[in-house]
DNA sequence: CGAATAGTGTCTCTCAGACAATATTGC
DNA sequence: GCAATATTGTCTGAGAGACACTATTCG
């Protein structure tokens, strides 16, 4: 059958693939790393129209027959330098306002990368800037598109992912000591955590962290050196790290559509 | 600029927005409840090609200039009659491989619903069936597109939503017990939960349960009546509710695409 | 009364948070 | 030694799991 789908018949995916309104797909990248003790996401400033002078993160179009996560991490690999075994990444979700580009209608399927410290990329062709920017001071208002959206519900995915997961270590280089990882903590949650009682946490959690072999590195500031561990096979921390700040009974729901 | 984006440009948004391969955007549902204590999911078998006689998850193509959200919000108010309000929505992610639809290139935004028991909805034209199906018995590679992936993405994140979250009464009526809510975690879960310690645990977590003024309604096989409660105002439950089940290790990572 | 479900109390063990004390380095 | 960081140990209170016991209904 031919024509428009209609209530009828398309939910049963009984439609004619030749007549549907033609979507535009991009990805959008949340890259997070924490530099210098602060959160921080990778902004470029578009020069052109729309939003022109405006932060946005980074993205484009996913090509003909590219798969989606092979459109992120080819655009992550390609214009940021960061090889794809050292960063973490997952997809965040997709963002379909009809007015989200005031120029035609676009999906963004937006994902979340976390990796290590990093030097900021050199600015693309045409790009005014490129820089990591603390998420903090990152002013809603002056970004393009919905990205203001975007990055906050990569920012709050981030917050509640080191929660239950080792993925902090994806913050670090590939040993790092216990302190490195709780200035990751601190920095990604804005929190002060014990450092006593967090290294007795992630040392005890099995399958976060392995030692490595090597005695000891240097200290910056002076004090005893630590021990380097490297990220252990545990996908999921059980119990898992909790935020020590006072949750109150009502937060944010995600994604909740309705009744959240 | 004209012509296709290239590397150098499109990462800044700085695309054509006239030059981008188009894209059909649906929505699919992955619509849960518990029905006679089994965790199930709505269900059609699809009488056209591609896929006929496959079992598929319900959905549609986005029309133009509808939001992705109402679009799911719509299919569900209109083609199984579940109120909005009746129900929980959230959206699960995109899924949008190449060659997921033989025909044409489609990127699926997928829904995941939490829905009360219901009677399974009339099956619409041209559909076979329209049915409750327990998760359990679901054979993937029986499902259309990759419905299978989608599907279990969704029941992974429902089982994972009832730790953290006062969902499960989501699966309940307006008004229910404590009885009842317990059943929904034992169903999702696939675990027995003790009555007692599941009574002490969700009335105590504040927020979670608010009761009803009245008194206590009847017994299926007798006992002694039950109070009965409603949801309360939390969006998140501290503490969780934790699954009895031992934990290894290492766990299924989510949407990881590398270095999970 | 017996069966069945609802709800309370008690004990133990784990674990988070507070914080004392020790270890090891540079200056 | 002093400052700084790393690491271990100790105490306490919250909470999960096991399970005895009481409460209330139906037949």
């Amino acid at each position: 059958m031919t024509g428009p789908p209609d209530a009828e018949q398309d939910w049963l995916g009984d439609y004619d693939p030749r007549a549907f309104p033609p979507f535009g797909v991009t990805v959008d990248m949340v890259l997070l790393t924490v530099r210098e003790d602060r959160f921080s996401v990778l902004m470029v400033e578009r020069d052109t129209h729309p939003f022109r002078g405006f932060g946005a993160l980074p993205g484009g179009f996913v090509q003909e027959g590219e798969d989606l996560d092979a459109a992120a991490v080819r655009r992550l690999e390609q214009e940021t330098g960061i090889r794809r075994d050292a960063a973490y990444v997952e997809q965040l979700g997709a963002f379909g306002d009809p007015h989200r580009d005031p120029r035609m209608r676009v999906v963004s399927v937006a994902y979340l990368v976390f990796a290590p410290d990093l030097p900021a990329p050199l600015p693309a062709a045409g790009a005014r800037s490129v820089s990591w920017v603390p998420v903090d001071d990152v002013d809603g208002d002056r970004l393009a598109f919905d990205h203001a959206r975007v990055l906050a519900a990569g920012v709050e995915r981030a917050r509640a992912k080191l929660e239950y997961t080792p993925l902090a270590a994806a913050f670090c280089d590939d040993a790092f000591t216990v302190g490195e990882l709780r200035k990751v903590y601190e920095a990604v949650w804005g929190v002060p955590l014990d450092p006593r009682n967090f290294h007795r946490k992630v040392t005890g959690t099995p399958g976060f962290l392995v030692p490595v072999g090597k005695p000891a590195p240097v200290g910056p500031e002076g004090g005893r050196p630590a021990a380097l561990y490297r990220r252990g096979p545990a996908t999921l921390l059980h119990p898992a790290m909790l935020r020590p700040v006072t949750r109150p009974v009502t937060r944010e729901q995600s994604q909740g559509v309705s009744r959240g």
